[in-house]
DNA sequence: AGAAGGACCTGCACGC
DNA sequence: TGCGTGCAGGTCCTTC
C-alpha cells in the first residue's frame, strides 16, 4: 500500500523518534514469509545496537544502527499492509504483529503487517566494495530529483503502457498504484499510452505533475485509503485530494465525465476520458 | 527483452 | 446470518 509519500512519512517520523536510542531487545513473530534474513540472524545484528538514522530509498525504509563491529542496515518492506508504529510497552499488542524493537527507554517500534506482504531484512556493506551501491537501491531513479532530459529519456523506445512505466521501480523509485494514476490524471495522459509515443512535452508535464503530487502528499502525511498510519499511528490526508483513484463512476472533479476503471497491468486504473488523451 | 498473469496473504464490502 | 466473490497502497516468478 504505501508508496513513496507514505514511506517518507514513517520513515521522517521514526528518525524524530528513535534516532539515538539503543535497541535493548528484539521479538519475532516466527512467521518465516516475513523474515528475507533470518530471525536469528537479524535478532543478533539488532540487539544492543543504537539507531542512528531513518531514511527512505524507494519504497524501502532504511534504519542504520551501529553494530559491535560496522553499521549495519535494517530494512523494512511495508509491502502493501505493513506499518511501522513507536509506542509505549504497555500498549496491547495489535493482531499480525510480527517484530517489536525495545529501546533502552522502554519505548518499542512494532511492525505490523496482515497481508504479509512487507519484509524486513538486514544488508551490510560489503567488506570488499564498502562504497558500492546499496543492492536495495536498484537502477531506478528517484522521481523527485531526476533532471527533465533523464525523465525524458527514461521512457523512450519503450513499448508499455507509461501507467505500467511508473510502476516499474527498476525505472523510477516509489511510484505505485495511487501516484500512478493521481499523476497522470493532472498531466492529462490516458494510462494506456504506450510510453515510448508520448512527446518531449507529455512527459515534462508528467514530471512535473508527479513531483507536484508527491511533494503535496508528503506534505498532508501520505494517504490513507484504508489502514495506513504514520509512525505515531496518526492517518494522512492526501486521500482527499484524490481526483480519479479509486472514483470509478464518479463525475470528473473538471468536466463531470463518469471516471473510468480499467485494469491495466493487473491493477485497478483510474482516469478521465475526457480530460485525459 | 519485455510484458502479461498468477502467486503470495488477510480483511472488508457487497450481493444473494 | 452466512457464504461466495471481488477487490485492496507491492513485488516476484513463470510463461509466452
Amino acid at each position: 500500500m504505501p508508496e513513496l509519500p507514505e514511506v517518507e512519512t514513517v520513515a521522517n517520523g521514526m528518525h524524530a523518534r528513535v534516532a539515538g536510542e539503543r535497541i535493548v531487545r528484539i521479538w519475532t513473530s516466527g512467521k518465516p514469509q516475513t523474515f528475507k534474513t533470518p530471525e536469528a540472524e537479524l535478532t543478533q545484528a539488532l540487539t544492543g545496537s543504537a539507531i542512528e538514522s531513518v531514511r527512505r530509498v524507494g519504497k524501502t525504509i532504511v534504519m542504520t544502527v551501529s553494530g559491535k563491529k560496522q553499521a549495519v542496515e535494517f530494512l523494512i518492506h511495508l509491502g502493501m499492509t505493513g506499518r511501522l508504529l513507536v509506542c509505549d510497552s504497555g500498549q496491547p499488542m495489535a493482531p499480525h504483529t510480527h517484530a517489536i524493537l525495545t529501546l533502552a527507554d522502554g519505548r518499542e517500534v512494532r511492525f505490523v503487517d496482515p497481508r504479509r506482504f512487507g519484509r524486513l531484512s538486514i544488508h551490510k556493506p560489503s567488506e570488499k566494495k564498502p562504497d558500492a551501491p546499496a543492492s536495495y537501491t536498484g537502477p531506478g531513479r528517484e522521481p523527485l530529483t531526476i533532471s527533465a532530459d533523464d525523465f525524458v529519456a527514461l521512457f523512450r523506445h519503450r513499448k508499455t503502457p507509461i501507467k505500467a512505466a511508473l510502476l516499474n521501480q527498476s525505472l523510477l523509485h516509489g511510484v505505485g498504484n495511487i501516484y500512478a494514476d493521481e499523476s497522470l490524471f493532472r498531466a492529462g495522459i490516458r494510462p494506456r499510452r504506450q510510453a515510448g509515443r508520448l512527446t518531449r512535452d507529455e512527459l515534462l508535464r508528467l514530471r512535473k505533475a508527479l513531483i507536484e503530487v508527491l511533494r503535496q502528499a508528503i506534505k498532508l502525511g501520505g494517504s490513507s485509503v484504508s489502514d495506513y498510519v504514520d509512525a505515531d499511528g496518526v492517518r494522512g490526508f492526501f486521500q482527499l485530494q484524490h481526483k480519479v483513484y479509486m472514483r470509478g463512476g464518479e463525475p470528473c472533479l473538471v468536466c463531470k465525465t463518469p471516471i473510468q476503471r480499467i485494469t491495466l497491468a493487473g491493477r485497478g486504473t483510474h482516469f478521465c476520458p475526457n480530460c485525459q488523451h
